[in-house]
DNA sequence: AATGAGGCCTGGTTGC
DNA sequence: TGCAACCAGGCCTCAT
């Protein structure tokens, strides 16, 4: 939803200046914030793509062959299409002004754990392309070309703990701390499970429920264009309250009545129904 | 090579 | 009331 209105509003639009208002946005345009400026004024957007938490928009051609403009939303980064005279967002990292003087773009970031950089096209794995950063980052769930069957063997293949697959952006992408608790819940499975016992049922299921847990939060939050705000916690007001586990510590799961427990888990909390996620017998 | 731990960041919340 | 400590988390770097 972010990339489809971001392309309603930006797609045949001509850059006309960049500034950069947060330097720390650009860091891993290795070049400099000078340099990203100048790279993109007068640049033509020819399109808005997607893949995990990426989002870059494609540029015509510079000569050299066509590059783009990265943006990591990381926890807390917004791209938000703004009238030229709105009140600036006091976390305005970058702005974008085009030559129409229309609409702004604002990369809006409080934790500045995102950012932006401008990068050449490369062919993927999986085919199509990405930005070379992005080139390792799996398919969500959502992506029309996901592949199940692959990814649940790659799940298979690794030896790690469930949770940990589940989170490794290069076998699927999308699945945050939030929606991995939500989908281990759906799918009965505890996190640590070891991904080698796992069956390819078991695979299907986690993976299936995790569509739905974005299916329902794209659902919920992405209407509008401004409603893809998300809040602090990376959950939107209506998918923060149809949670089944993430952050219900102490309170009922919704199937058993079980109090849902909290745990740590690579260093960060993980949310589990003790009696319909019970941890394997032996791990590690 | 593959896996795991720690760090980066800011603002809201909690505890003293 | 004021302040410090804590917490959130996507992903990058570094160690093993």
């Amino acid at each position: 939803m972010v990339r489809r209105g971001l392309a309603e509003h930006v797609i045949d639009r001509k850059i006309a200046e960049v500034a950069v208002e947060h330097p720390r946005a650009v860091r891993r345009h290795i070049e400099g914030d000078l340099d990203f400026a100048a790279r993109l004024a007068g640049r033509t957007v020819t399109g808005v793509r997607r893949r995990g938490k990426y989002l870059w928009l494609e540029l015509d051609e510079a000569g050299d062959g066509s590059d783009a403009v990265l943006a990591h939303l990381g926890m807390s980064g917004q791209m938000l299409v703004a009238a030229a005279d709105r009140p600036p967002n006091s976390h305005m990292r970058v702005r974008v002004r085009f030559a129409d003087d229309g609409p702004q773009l604002w990369f809006v970031d409080q934790r500045t754990f995102g950012g932006m950089s401008i990068h050449p096209l490369v062919a993927a794995a999986g085919g199509g392309l990405l930005p070379e950063p992005v080139a390792h980052i799996g398919r969500d769930p959502m992506d029309p070309a996901f592949d199940l069957d692959a990814a649940v063997a790659g799940i298979r293949r690794r030896r790690t703990e469930l949770k940990r697959a589940l989170l490794d952006q290069t076998i699927v992408s999308g699945i945050g701390n939030i929606y991995a608790d939500e989908a281990l819940w759906r799918a009965r499975l505890h996190g640590i499970r070891p991904t080698e016992k796992l069956t390819r049922a078991q695979g299907r299921a986690v993976l299936a429920a995790a569509a739905e847990v974005m299916d329902a939060a794209l659902a919920a939050g992405g209407t509008s264009f401004d409603a893809l705000y998300v809040n602090v916690n990376g959950a939107s007001g209506f998918f923060d309250r149809s949670l089944d586990a993430y952050g219900q510590e102490d309170r009922p799961c919704r199937r058993c009545g079980t109090p849902i427990r909290r745990e740590q888990f690579m260093n960060r909390s993980s949310y589990s129904c003790p009696r319909c996620q019970p941890r394997p017998r032996t791990h590690h």
